[in-house]
DNA sequence: AATGAATGAGCTTTCATTCAT
DNA sequence: TATGAATGAAAGCTCATTCAT
């Protein structure tokens, strides 16, 4: 009850081809035939790599959710200071949704959260298993040692990191999708200085408690 | 192409339904019937009031838009200092999201974001009015007094508002979604108080560039 | 959960639709859509009435036990001697089965067994209620005090009751198929006698065991 | 269109594997890839044997046919008085459905009955050749020489052959299908005894007409 | 004005059959 | 000869919408 995929090429084509589906007609409103006329298959094809349409959602999910990681992964191993690093998350999050724009804009992110609200709901009403907010929290572990690191360096204050590194991700999460929505009516760069700003030295002028 | 309503204590009925229905079945999920049934009228009296199922999806957003934005005016409009202000911001929207969920626990968060990225979607696509993007940045400018008397009083620092602005509330969505997803795993009281402290005076323990 | 008829003479004219149907194109292999065209209505409107194809066969199913039932009902309330009830139940299921057949030749006593074997199978197998051979032991039960009235007269051998009219039942439904199989190829009339003949009065010429 | 087989051994394990489906799926919910895979073959070399599910269907219908009419014709050429014989083929009935249903319970009677039903219908509305009822009728002719044999011997009754026997037969057929339905409610041994009661001695105490 | 029975386009999924290897 | 990946026709079922009452 696990080994349907043969070809594990056509299984990412197929996969691709729901991401494009997905992205031009809504998650619950992208039909299997399509999915399968793009990725220039039969639509019987479909069910020889995935056994339901939600087999592909998950699929999908995972997909987004293993790019997202690997490429905060790989900049949070990098050495650099923390305050740098937290930085370059920054930056990577605009270029990589600017990219995935140019890249025949079609709006990943919205499928990724389509698919997360869906399956999120689900999992409220008692059915599927609970994957969708536990992936969440796996994510924003991610950004734990980040945090610490700061901390113990002494060039972050001390705050509790659990809840920090919530703030954070979720903040960052909730730009990055307003940045998406509003892409053409702001500044890239402009955004990018002035939350770094904000972020790391607060929206206050002078700090009062300061001794 | 407007004037469909007659009675408008119906009318609101019927959205208070969609909203239950939405919640409960996802809203390209709702059924047109169960609506009905939860307004306590028959199928076909839903379309004297609203042309489509769409229609019925534009008002629900209008509806929770315009909760939302009264909510925000109110603590806008109020007589406190601008920091005080940010702080009761951040306060209501965690109040008004356990509020409610703890009414029933509908997540009416969900139905909003659900909508929005459906009727975003069409927007991109060319279908639809340019309704969504442009909502959401008049809800961005509703802050922007906000920021700028801060900014003048001196108490803030000289940001671009627009952009600033922006964030802040990009980040507060952010915030309040993934709060809302992981509300059991986080402490309210101390996620207040950490996006207070992190927002107002930054990340950095010693900021290096005081004077 | 068991509602749905509202139009109790269009739900007649489904099941009618139905049989007719089935007995075209098989049981399992009876489309929905033909169903609906046969009783002039909209395939949608099929669900309005049964919950699914499993449902109509259930019906279909009851329609044709109670049919038989209530034949054989009145034949055994008639006020005759006990062998003579013996020969009307006899004459009236091969003169009902050549009724079916010149009533536009669809074969319902097949349809009636495809359904039964269908029905019992799921039954072997666990799922489904025990129905089909409850309901078929509902049918041998009715014979009983014809049995016993002949008995308790002394006209008939004291057998054991329950398993007697087993055995003429299973008998009367085996010959009854086979008649209607091959309808052509026997002289009805002659069946009835020799049938008549074995049954009272035996296969054997003179029997052995007389006092 | 004949010469399809070439390994007589694969030939016979698909029907086997065939009528093991069958037995668990229905006849017409049988799946191809189901019996190649209880075949321990690839399912498309099942079209090497067989060039649809139909044919299929005949193979397995004959081998269940030859199988009936070897087991009865080896009975009737026993060197046993006419009397005697009838009981044998009764008990012998009995005792091989209990002997299918010990062996692994896969109730073969009924996938006999499902094919003929379905390749009858088939037969009458004029598809397929004349094969399930011409069938049938040679089963019954089988029967025949023994009860000329009785007649002849003055034991039995000079009952018109024909259609005696195809009564005898066809009243096997049905308590032997009624038998298997209700096997944990009868008891076999009383049911043998009774049935040969009736058929043998007829069903009435005194035999009015004797002289 | 209000209704809900009727509808059929449209969806997911299944499966006998084909055919390149 | 044997295979199983690929296929698409076809089936059951759903549901927004219509419209006669």
């Amino acid at each position: 009850m696990t080994p349907l995929p043969k070809d594990e090429a056509k299984h990412r084509r197929i996969i691709q081809a729901a991401i494009q589906v997905f992205a031009e007609e809504g998650v619950s409103n992208g039909k299997i035939a399509n999915i399968a006329k793009a990725a220039g298959i039969g639509k019987g094809t479909i069910y020889e790599y995935f056994r339901s349409k939600t087999e592909i959602f998950l699929a999908v999910f995972e997909y987004y959710f293993n790019k997202l990681l690997k490429g905060y992964e790989q900049l949070i191993r990098e050495d650099l200071d923390p305050t740098r690093k937290i930085e370059k998350i920054l930056d990577y999050t605009f270029d990589s949704l600017d990219e995935q724009l140019s890249n025949g804009s079609s709006p990943d992110w919205l499928i990724f959260l389509e698919i997360f609200l869906q399956g999120y709901r689900n999992e409220i009403l008692g059915d599927g298993e609970l994957l969708f907010s536990d992936t969440l929290r796996k994510m924003y572990t991610l950004f734990e040692p980040l945090l610490e690191e700061g901390i113990t360096a002494g060039v972050f204050k001390s705050l509790e990191t659990e809840h920090a590194i919530f703030i954070l991700f979720a903040a960052l999460d909730g730009i990055g999708l307003h940045y998406f929505i509003n892409r053409n009516h702001y500044q890239k760069e402009l955004l990018k200085t002035t939350i770094k700003e904000i972020i790391l030295h607060g929206l206050l002028k002078t700090d009062s408690r300061k001794v």
